[in-house]
DNA sequence: TTGAGTGCAAATCCTTTGCAGGCGG
DNA sequence: CCGCCTGCAAAGGATTTGCACTCAA
């Protein structure tokens, strides 16, 4: 089993090179995503994580520093039809994965589908746009539900 | 060429027959939808609509109408990595239909893909879960832009 | 040293809600 | 006529911003 290594470091002096400081709190946040792998965490997640780790941060600077990184490419933006957005770390080598989303119980679930890229590539080819990223949601609920009342519906 | 029927009738009755009241607004708001195939209206587009045509209605009876109309299956909400949220008829004769969005213009172009959509119930069949809606986007900068400043990430 | 980055509070944007009055069935 | 719908204004949640201060380089 491959334990996934730490880019932390990597992506510190990618910010250093681009010309952006390295402060506590950008360290910060980047060393939660590391460690959050799998996970997709709202800003508000982010700002709870730091608080519960005892470190002294603001909501704005949490905000400041996701956009920040956005636009770096170091985070994706992902939308799971819900008021607030969601991040997780972009791992350059590894393809677009996407996103199945219970709206029972508002869990997700990850998957990779090569045959899915390829096809949004081609797509992206015929009407000449140039990709910057691909996200396919399938919005339904998961069988662990099954025996609740089904939401057939966005929340 | 196909000139698209008017369903509004057909989805008034289909209100009404759930135990809804039909009320000018209602109707207002659906007609619009009727009459912007192919677009991808806000809330505020719509209400802006209602204003140019000289109808009385207000911004709170406008989300109130969207968000009915979403649970009723009637609109189908989109994402477009927005602050706001995007609607559209639903068409249930019609498989989903998917967008690429430019993050130059802002633009959307819409693409059918029975390929795309044949894996999707594919994945939900393997994860065991039962579609509501599927959603590919592809984030991206359209050749009409080559020559602007490109923007490589989300606005 | 210096200006990019931060914290705080206020502002902004989008959307929802409480309430009193209106009107569809 | 009953109670669902509406309009208005106020509230709410998520995110951004102005400003004075701080600290990374």
């Amino acid at each position: 089993m491959l334990i996934p290594e730490d880019r932390t470091e990597n992506l510190l002096q990618n910010l250093r090179d681009r010309g952006y400081r390295i402060t506590p709190q950008r360290e910060l946040i980047m060393r939660i995503f590391q460690d959050a792998k799998d996970k997709h965490l709202s800003a508000e997640d982010v700002f709870e994580v730091l608080k519960e780790k005892g470190e002294q941060i603001s909501l704005a600077t949490t905000y400041r520093t996701l956009r920040m990184l956005v636009q770096m490419n170091i985070l994706r933006e992902l939308d799971f039809a819900e008021t607030h957005k969601h991040y997780e770390l972009v791992d350059e080598n590894q393809p677009p994965h996407h996103h199945i989303i219970c709206l029972n119980c508002n869990k997700t679930i990850e998957f990779e589908d090569e045959g899915i890229n390829e096809m949004g590539r081609l797509i992206a080819e015929k009407y000449g746009v140039e990709i910057v990223d691909m996200q396919f949601q399938i919005f339904g609920n998961c069988v662990h539900e099954e025996n609740d009342e089904h939401r057939t519906h966005r929340q």
